[in-house]
DNA sequence: AAAGAACGCAACCGCGCTCAA
DNA sequence: CTTGAGCGCGGTTGCGTTCTT
């Protein structure tokens, strides 16, 4: 049974908005506010205007139109260096969080952010890549590589992926082997997280570090939990400067574990979707490299992976797994509250890559 | 100059979540 | 407790514009 359509599809109008739908919708908000109602928007609208044709827009074509394009102090193009280096950063800790990140950039809409990603900051930062997405998918059409044809899976890795390929080459690395290595250069994920919750999470998975191989890459800091200086100590620096708190994962008797800010129960009811994850990454590392193509100087994907070593191998199955699946939705995080202090984080972000 | 490819962006779609009835 | 309306989000599409051959 499907969900029954938020309006009468039939008689509302789609596509561009004209002046004169944006002057009323535009008139109606400034003068009366949204009513937390935007399905109801267009009837009062209508009522508002005397017209006997209200607006004919669906309820959430307007909330789209006002928030992306009508609401005052709205910025379009023109984005800053430091915009791109906040997006660029943030989309490596987080990823594909636009309404975070937009959060973060006073005045930009979650869907320019992700068009400008999506169009230009991911181009310029990892170079052009000729559609080797679709290259992969076709080159094997029968074979392994079919198995890629699963949308929802591929999409994670890509995303896992791309954001290890791009931190690699902010961080000026040639050699993937230093990368997966040198745990000084992985990313820092989840900067927000809780130490206590972590170190709950740790102690229910009953992990035991000094057993575990892949476990001895990590930095102590995931287990050494320092009280933090009270006076001065501020959540997000904390969160920063121990980063690897709400990042940790690693293997316990063959099973993966994931840390993240989330919390136990998140983690359990992701446990599944998590070593799916795991699953599928291993098999991309392991079985499913064949039909990648280089592509001169530029570090096409899974050209990081495929040559690495088997302990490395793991390392990157460990970093690439998506530590906030798609079983995991954006309200986990809970956006814009989640980063109270733009300046604190800024501070972060520009510290953090020079592009 | 023309045609096709690539790009950029506004808008739509569908899903998960919340919350009130 | 269940149900359904509304909200918010990320992914995707469609189309106008620009670029390339």
């Amino acid at each position: 049974m499907g969900r029954a359509p938020c309006c009468d599809k039939a008689n509302v109008k789609k596509g561009p908005w004209s002046t004169e739908e944006d002057a009323k919708l535009k008139a109606y908000i400034e003068k009366y506010g949204t009513g937390n109602n935007w399905i109801a928007l267009p009837q009062k609208i209508g009522r508002y205007i005397f017209s006997l044709s209200w607006l004919k827009r669906c309820g959430k074509s307007c909330r789209l139109r006002w928030l992306n394009y009508l609401r005052p102090n709205i910025k379009h193009g023109g984005f800053s260096e430091e915009e791109d280096n906040i997006i660029c950063s943030l989309y490596i800790s987080i990823g594909s969080r636009w309404s975070i990140i937009a959060a973060q950039l006073p005045g930009r809409t979650d869907n320019d952010i992700k068009n400008y990603w999506n169009t230009r900051l991911k181009k310029k930062l990892l170079g052009r890549r000729k559609d080797s997405h679709s290259c992969r998918l076709n080159h094997d059409p029968n074979g392994v590589n079919a198995v890629h044809d699963n949308s929802n899976s591929h999409t994670l890795s890509n995303s896992a992926i791309e954001r290890m390929q791009l931190h690699m080459q902010l961080q000026n690395l040639q050699d993937p082997l230093s990368f997966f290595n040198n745990p000084a250069l992985w990313p820092k994920l989840h900067p927000f997280s809780e130490r206590n919750m972590i170190q709950q999470q740790v102690t229910n998975t009953q992990i035991e570090p000094s057993h575990n191989e892949g476990f001895n890459q990590l930095p102590n800091a995931s287990f050494e939990f320092q009280p933090s200086n009270s006076e001065n100590s501020n959540p997000i620096q904390d969160g920063l400067v121990n980063s690897f708190d709400g990042f940790s994962s690693s293997k316990s008797s063959g099973i993966p574990y994931n840390i993240c800010s989330n919390g136990i129960e998140q983690f359990n009811t992701n446990f599944q979707s998590q070593s799916s994850l795991q699953a599928e990454l291993s098999n991309l590392v392991y079985n499913k490299t064949s039909g990648l193509v280089s592509n001169g100087n530029e570090m096409t994907e899974f050209d990081c992976i495929k040559e690495m070593g088997q302990s490395t191998k793991e390392s990157a199955v460990w970093w690439a797994n998506d530590f906030d699946t798609k079983s995991s939705t954006s309200n986990s995080w809970d956006s814009a509250y989640v980063l109270p202090n733009e300046g604190m984080f800024q501070d972060y972000v520009l510290a953090g890559y020079n592009m």
